[in-house]
DNA sequence: GAACGTATACTCGGATAATTCATGTCCGAGTTGACAGGG
DNA sequence: CCCTGTCAACTCGGACATGAATTATCCGAGTATACGTTC
């Protein structure tokens, strides 16, 4: 039961990408280096995103990553489950239907009890990650931070604008 | 982001021991042949969940495992716990104080947006997993279950009760 | 001066290694129960 | 017949291989831009 770091990396970057100008694209790169993330691997994690619906991804010069869809309809379990996948956390393998005191087939018409509950949790976790959207995190962000990413999106080698 | 398979032989080998006379062990072999399930890899789970106080363990001949303490006292989730661990499932590496634009560790007292969320599903899955517990689940198995771990428990050897 | 064609440089995307964690297996330490011998 | 000491078998616990998934990295396919040339 551990989620994979992508998933942190992810969520970051698209609260970055939040305070991006509207109708342009972000650099893999520069993602990066605001968090000082290794690149390449970070690709993978965005092609992800894009595959997802997530991101818009578009190639050649003055290409890079864009949010897909308005921040408020972008909620965090979107990301985490671009990352980490849709399936649910517990697999039930059927165990009931095997070894000596195996149960018929026929009688388990529906999940077992233990796969129900399992299930119950899994929802209600997707449940609360679905109430937060990437704008709410933005909104979040201590003073001063949307206008440092701002400033950083627009030209990575300029000087940075001092904290509050 | 998946759980363990061991998770599902924990909660099924606790549902099963619910079962057993009080007072008695159950050997590790007759658990396995229950589900058909690998005995010495099974060990490794039932030994974690004795580690956690879930299962008392005893050794010798008429040695084996029974439940540490009332069946209404017992959660799934301490089960899960005692398999997974109690780590939380997402771990903040703060990348916020990393790269071109690290914030200073002295404006990080509280934990990130990211994590604050992250942190609030989490407990919003464990709650769920606490509203169960074992003695629940024994109750929801189908008619002629229980009697039919019973039977299993007190004689491996002899011939099952049918279903009803 | 404007339009077009080409070449170039820049971007993402998928294919490819290294490492960590879960999975699966084994043998040894410890303990209980049974048995044989003695009182 | 009862008690005691020893033995043996049975149990769990930890140490040891194996496989898969995550982590990490690289190079190639595709595209929009910029420039040079032509009308």
């Amino acid at each position: 039961m551990k989620l994979s770091q992508g998933v942190e990396w992810a969520m970051h970057c698209c609260v970055l990408l939040v305070q991006a100008p509207p109708g342009t694209a972000v650099r893999r790169t520069t993602l990066a280096g605001y968090y000082g993330l290794p690149d390449a691997y970070l690709a993978k994690h965005l092609k992800s995103l894009a595959a997802a619906g997530v991101l818009l991804a578009t190639s050649g010069p003055r290409g890079g990553f864009r949010l897909a869809r308005d921040p408020k309809e972008i909620t965090v379990l979107d990301v985490v489950e671009a990352v980490e996948g849709a399936a649910p956390a517990f697999v039930c393998t059927e165990i009931r239907q095997r070894g000596a005191c195996a149960m018929p087939a026929e009688l388990c018409d529906g999940p077992c009890g233990v796969a129900r509950v399992m299930d119950d949790a899994d929802r209600a976790w997707r449940a609360s990650l679905r109430t937060v959207t990437v704008a709410d995190l933005s909104e979040r962000l201590p003073p001063g931070l949307q206008e440092r990413g701002r400033a950083w999106l627009e030209d990575p080698t300029a000087a940075l604008p001092p904290f509050a």
